[in-house]
DNA sequence: TATTATGGTGAAAGCGATTTCAACGACAGG
DNA sequence: CCTGTCGTTGAAATCGCTTTCACCATAATA
């Protein structure tokens, strides 16, 4: 492995020099010329362990998801990793498998590891939480929910799914069903359902209480959670999701029980998933920008950490929505 | 930050002592105990770039994808997540965006990167690929691709269209298309059609060339595939896709075109969706491990890197796959 | 008793960059 | 001629860890 020893020998200038080369510092045109005649022809290229040691930067963005092979996350990831690389960053991707206690795991594992920055994509906030991230010693940004204190890109839950209420209860007669998480994640569980309810109720339609299920993100969840309700109560004529993964899972029990191309008719969502939209022609949800929500936080990262000017660092910031097929 | 030698200070040792500690070298039980205690103490953890400047180890892999929204890229990347969580590891991805040429890029920056060794999630491996991965320094796998020369872990693609043909094309009546994508993807691209292709002839019904269209892994393209195949020939009975993306858009075509819910009997498609399944209650498709061929490559990788004993270390492994709903 | 293992130990030499610092040549102004 | 800048330069000191090596007890063997 050639060192910058090397190359600074063969240029015969000092290390130091090649460094300045490398870096944009003080160097004469003769012998920056000489310095990368010799790095062609050693193809040298540096360590960036060495350089991190140094420096103490490495270029490194751990992100942290909830779960990898989800649409809404990998539409997350792809955003930040856009950013990344134009920036020359690279991301340093860790899974959690939906457990809050590995999450916070990891935000104690990138601290001392090489990462300059966190991208936090957040379900559940707990107390441990607020505590890791307040301690973190590196920048943090959290996306998907809004936690004060912290820098966060989000989305309006409440407002949208109070949106999606108001707009299907004139359209639906008969009782409404919703299918909702746990209300640890603020803004999926939390926030939609209080939104949608709300919705309902301002249009005159209340959601009944007894009418509200928990799902657990999964497609399957949401078939099970559906197909209870149908058995239970079978003049519920429409059934909300809190995701579009759990109204998918609501609209196949809905068909199997009542008939092949109903539940297009009978289910809303969250999200407004790709496959969902093709495959049903579009079920009343919500659009989100996540892709956007990768961008937005990744850049107002590394803002913070490139220092660039006129850029007001960490902040918080609330992107907006679209209701979709209302 | 604390740094080892303040440890070693405190504890009364040296810091070479308070190394061999964390590493288990030879060290006695009373200092062994001090130096727990002094770690605790002050909340010490060791730089992880210092250690790697030693030792040359990051305990990083690289996992270069071609698209991360995708859900066979999303489980594939789980299972390569779940390995290196458990084995000690952690993952640097790298999104390509479907350019091969960045695929190459990234081969390059990972080898004089802080990376270990690599996976691969390959489509399109060109003669430039070949030399990338041939001169590569660190230990590298590839997934989805059977490539001379290379550890490789992939599925039969051939074998399997072979399969899914020979069994469609006895419950066809009419006519059979094709909705391939390009060649250049050895395995999605050539195998699977030309594997098609073989299973309809041998069962006595072979595809007609005319009736072959290229998508591009999108949605949208199976849709505009399909709908260009059914004006210019409305006798197509069945559309054969080369993924289930793209069979989940001829789907909506032919629902558009010939009325709801009849897609659903004519279309078949590659990698078994789970959104597709539920929704349609499940279209011909081939299942593929696609979290198995994550772990079995990641194992792979890691057993050579850490030198398991009674593993015969990188090899090629091909994975079995199983015809759904035929 | 003399010797050889054996289990422990710390000093010190790197790993390969960046960065400080003192110094140098040239050149302008006094 | 002396002094002060200015633009460059390389020697050397880190960064925080691992690892070799020489060495020391003490126990086991000859």
């Amino acid at each position: 492995m050639v060192k910058m020893k090397d190359v600074a020998e063969l240029a015969g200038v000092s290390s130091a020099a090649v460094s300045r080369y490398l870096n944009g510092g003080y160097i004469s045109a003769d012998k920056a010329e000489r310095i990368k005649q010799a790095i062609e022809l050693t193809g040298y290229v540096r360590s960036s362990q060495a350089r991190a040691l140094r420096t103490g930067s490495t270029k490194l963005i751990g992100v942290i998801v909830p779960k990898i092979n989800s649409e809404s996350v990998s539409r997350i990831t792809a955003g930040i990793g856009q950013v990344l690389g134009r920036r020359g960053y690279q991301m340093l991707l860790a899974n959690t498998d939906n457990a809050a206690d590995r999450e916070i795991e990891y935000l104690d594992l990138f601290q001392n590891h090489p990462v300059d920055g966190i991208v936090l994509v957040a379900t559940m906030i707990t107390d441990e939480h607020r505590r890791a991230i307040e301690s973190c010693r590196v920048p943090i940004v959290l996306i998907g929910q809004n936690v004060e204190g912290a820098a966060c890109v989000y989305h309006d839950d409440y407002e949208a799914a109070f949106e999606l209420g108001h707009a299907l209860a004139g359209r639906v007669d008969g009782k409404i069903a919703y299918i909702g998480v746990t209300e640890a994640d603020r803004a999926a569980g939390y926030d939609r359902r209080r939104g949608f309810e709300a919705g309902l109720r301002a249009a005159g339609n209340p959601l009944d209480a007894a009418l509200i299920r928990l799902g657990s993100f999964t497609l399957d969840s949401g078939y099970g959670a559906a197909r209870e309700l149908l058995s239970v109560a079978p003049d519920v004529s429409f059934i909300a999701c809190a995701t579009d993964t759990m109204a998918a899972g609501a609209l196949r029990a809905i068909d199997e029980v009542c008939g092949m191309g109903e539940g297009i008719h009978r289910v809303s969502g969250f999200g407004d998933n790709a496959f969902l939209r093709a495959l049903t022609g579009g079920i009343p949800t919500v659009h989100y920008g996540y892709l956007t929500s990768g961008v937005e936080a990744t850049n107002m990262l590394l803002n913070t950490l490139d220092g660039v000017e006129g850029e007001s660092g960490l902040k918080t910031l609330k992107l907006g929505h679209q209701l979709m097929n209302v």
